[in-house]
DNA sequence: TCCTACAATGGACTTTGTCTAAGTCAAGCG
DNA sequence: CGCTTGACTTAGACAAAGTCCATTGTAGGA
């Protein structure tokens, strides 16, 4: 919950009115906002706040691990706050709904030594697609 | 492999000097090119070919099914020609560099009918991240 | 309280992609 | 072989998302 501001605090975060209001939104919605979308609600709370501001904050909470960064498509980065759980995604083709879904096994462990390439594979992102119920015509 | 014009020319596609060289530099190498990559190469082989006739292009086979988008990073779409062998990626973190991978088993089985959320799941894309040979320093 | 390094601002800039109106040309038809 | 026609191409304007930078502001320690 609100230990979010906690942690970073405890983490020498230099507090300022607009980190709190970026952490806030985040905080808040446990859906997938863009930085658009956190950025309009950030103004919401602290009219002032510049779209470069919220920029460098979410950079920021990605670099401390606090938030992930999705790419479930190529228009908008989404910020994800439920970074401490891991889990993928669920995208809705048509209207882009997203969904955190939690599959089966663990998809590192089946990508064997031979079709790794020398790589150190440090990290896996598996997204879904398909039709919501509400686009599928349910 | 040129059997792509072959195959592009059986559907009726209409056969212009611009679509020819778009598909002969997605034919010809096998790396995962951007848009502008493409446009680059395209250039070179017909001056005078233009960024929206390849952007055009790139779309129409995607739709055809003959070459596949891949969003691995935020930053541009790439055109991945290998559209007739599933496979996912494998990128490196820091210089961005993608191979095609064929991990095992078929991750849309792991996604259990209670993750779903009444979704008409039909595609799985996995991107696994890590740093290439180079860039680990080895 | 005062200082100073770090943070915020806003506006210009870049990158990636889309759209449109006007011109061009591949391919079928006679 | 040379029209005709509608699909294709073009250049450039436009749009969306994000980055950069010089200036101004301020959190937090001494």
């Amino acid at each position: 919950m609100s230990d979010l501001l906690e942690r970073l605090r405890g983490r020498g975060w230099r507090m300022t009115a607009q980190r709190r209001v970026v952490a806030e939104v985040l905080n808040g919605e446990h859906v997938h906002l863009t930085a658009d979308e956190v950025h309009a609600r950030a103004v919401a709370k602290l009219p002032e706040i510049s779209r470069a501001t919220v920029y460098n904050t979410l950079g920021e909470l990605v670099s401390l691990g606090e938030v992930l960064e999705v790419t479930t498509d190529k228009r908008a980065k989404r910020y994800d706050p439920n970074a401490h759980r891991p889990h993928h995604h669920l995208v809705c083709a048509r209207c882009g709904a997203i969904r955190d879904v939690h599959p089966n096994g663990n998809p590192l462990a089946d990508l064997p030594d031979a079709e790794r390439f020398g790589f150190t594979v440090s990290d896996v992102e598996v997204t879904y697609r398909g039709l919501c119920p509400d686009c599928a015509g349910g």
